[in-house]
DNA sequence: AGTGAATTTCTGTGAATACTGAAATTACAG
DNA sequence: CTGTAATTTCAGTATTCACAGAAATTCACT
């Protein structure tokens, strides 16, 4: 934000846009806002970009661009590539959006609702052998644990639809509680 | 963090540890630790409990806690109570887990979601016009586009039906796709 | 209206995080 | 090997965010 834009390299107003909206949008998500903003870039390139590339268009330091790309191949969804007789690395975001937010998915159910679940697990153990956590405590965590187990198989599921039949799904509506025999 | 225990209420051991780690949850998306450890506490608390409690309890300052309260009430799994003969205002979280969560990715969906499905029609009407924005960069915005309606649209379904529903959905498994003759 | 308790608002400070630019390292061509 | 370009690491700086404490306000009761 210090700097000018005279090393910008050209961004139409949609990209520019987008890119920032996209970055705000990581900040509530819990994602750095350059990374995103990266990603964002990324994704709309028809191309793949170089780090020095990327630094110039959004007018960050070269290394910030490194760290924040190693962040998103980290995640999984920005990936090394090539480029005919350029030496310098390249990276190209995944393009099918549907699989990109599966495997942010998959990725966040690793970091954060897996451990979760073991410390609930742990917590429950500990409230059920203990005398100074109250019932009901050990009640909501037990209903917590309950519900992230149903959630994450309930999601293991459908993340195996293929995106035809996840379309078909939301078209029968609420057909489809009836097809299954599953009404309330 | 600077303060002794002196002041704290007593939290066994395992409260503490959750109320830790639903912190640390909370900031990886995108909640104020302390908004995201005053909401673990009530969740497991038995009975409202005021703030000036929290405040002990937890050690932070009781501004801290007002505004933490504020936040938590927004998003709508906070709400103020009155204790009989206590006229200071007592705080209960939502404790249905499934109707906790329902209401957490509605609020995220109307203050995120949907700002950038707006977002994401104004580019693809605007870049449709230009003739800066590259043709592949308008329809890998189409694309992301159509992802957000589509799930959107199919989170609407699901977050109708009852949570027996979406237990026995789970436990039906791969058939509930024959059923509904939805395979690849 | 007046008093004390409860709550909120506000402002300065501290901590955490993001970022830059330089230095170090690595990769590669000749 | 040697030199150059590319990349990463690192240390210092800046910016953002969280928080405490004081001041101001609201509230409840009289």
């Amino acid at each position: 934000m210090t700097e000018t834009e005279e090393t910008m390299k050209a961004l139409s107003p949609v990209q520019q846009k987008f890119i920032l909206h996209w970055g705000e949008m990581g900040i509530r998500w819990g994602i750095n806002r350059t990374v995103a903003q990266i990603h964002a870039l990324l994704f709309m390139s028809p191309k793949p970009l170089n780090a020095e590339t990327i630094a110039e268009t959004l007018g960050v330091a070269r290394s910030n661009v490194s760290n924040s790309l190693k962040e998103l191949q980290g995640w999984g969804i920005v990936k090394l590539v090539h480029v005919m007789g350029d030496k310098r690395d390249h990276f190209e975001s995944m393009k099918d959006v549907w699989e990109m937010f599966r495997v942010v998915l998959d990725e966040r159910k690793k970091r954060e609702i897996d451990p979760t679940l073991i410390l609930l697990r742990e917590c429950i153990e500990e409230a059920d052998k203990d005398k100074e956590t109250d019932e009901y405590t050990e009640q909501r965590l037990r209903d917590l644990h309950d519900f992230f187990v149903m959630t994450t198989a309930w999601y293991g599921q459908i993340r195996l639809w293929p995106t035809s039949a996840l379309t078909r799904f939301v078209k029968l509506g609420d057909k489809a509680r009836k097809l299954l025999g599953i009404g309330s």
